[in-house]
DNA sequence: GTGACTGCAAAGTCTTTGCACGCGG
DNA sequence: CCGCGTGCAAAGACTTTGCAGTCAC
């Protein structure tokens, strides 16, 4: 069942009469090159040599981040005014803890989170569609004497 | 114990020696006039009689948001790339609900919630500030046929 | 071929800042 | 009167868009 990131977007892309290119081939490369939270700006950072050597613009990273997100390969948050991006595709739902000193973001999973969620919805009549939960507060080791 | 939100943001201010102003004063009272989330842009439309006639300016606006948060009596989130703001003075502490389809946001409250996250917290070695909690859905009147 | 995609530059959107004047305490 | 606060205009950060040429299919 799983294809690579860069074969799902392909064939995601053809369902909506879209195509995969060089440029996206080269920005989904890197996005799915490892595992982390990044946004638009060290995305663009990791992707300098090949903006320099015009294989990619600006302008093009955006809309394919657009893209990855509207094929269900990456999911868009914000926090703190910026995008931030994290892999959707073969990764398991979960949530984040925020250390607020050195700005990690830690990933957690709560079943009983999921359940507190579709009892808030059903007391509101609302039909559940997803959450953003956001643990916030200072890590381990920013808590540590230097 | 209970100020007035304008008397108490003139004693936040005076303890960091800063100063109460008419635009100030104003500012407060639009905002406290009735509880809701809002964003800078609909707050600048409510005081746009104000700015019309040259009795603050939009800078202004935004300055005070900072201080009024900075004082304790506004809490600022970011939803969907802006800012939303809401009343944290004299207010109980509450988590929302967002229907994806009128953007509404519908506040609740939950102490099993705040159980998770301090485990979560605990699990993870993190000393807990808070947490941001968004339930996502569709409301009762957007899923009724029209 | 033909229509989606790209690069460029330019425009947006929302928010912040520099500076000279004005006013609160 | 001192110096914080204000208004103005302008700059910023980040992201999007218009357009003419290019490339995937």
């Amino acid at each position: 069942m799983k294809l690579s990131a860069s074969a799902r977007f392909a064939e995601a892309l053809q369902q909506r009469g879209k195509r995969m290119t060089r440029q996206r081939q080269l920005i989904v490369q890197q996005v799915f090159s490892h595992h982390d939270h990044f946004d638009a700006d060290e995305l663009l950072d990791h992707l300098r040599p090949l903006l320099a050597q015009r294989k990619l613009s600006r302008p093009t990273v955006y809309r394919t981040l657009a893209e990855l997100v509207e094929a269900g390969l990456l999911r868009k948050m914000s926090l703190g005014g910026r995008s931030i991006y994290e892999h959707e595709y073969g990764y398991p739902q979960h949530d984040h803890l925020y250390c607020q000193q050195c700005n990690r973001l830690v990933e957690f999973h709560s079943e009983e989170l999921n359940r507190v969620c579709a009892a808030v919805a059903a007391e509101h009549q609302f039909e559940l569609s997803g959450h953003r939960m956001l643990v916030v507060g200072i890590c381990a080791s920013c808590r540590q004497p230097k």
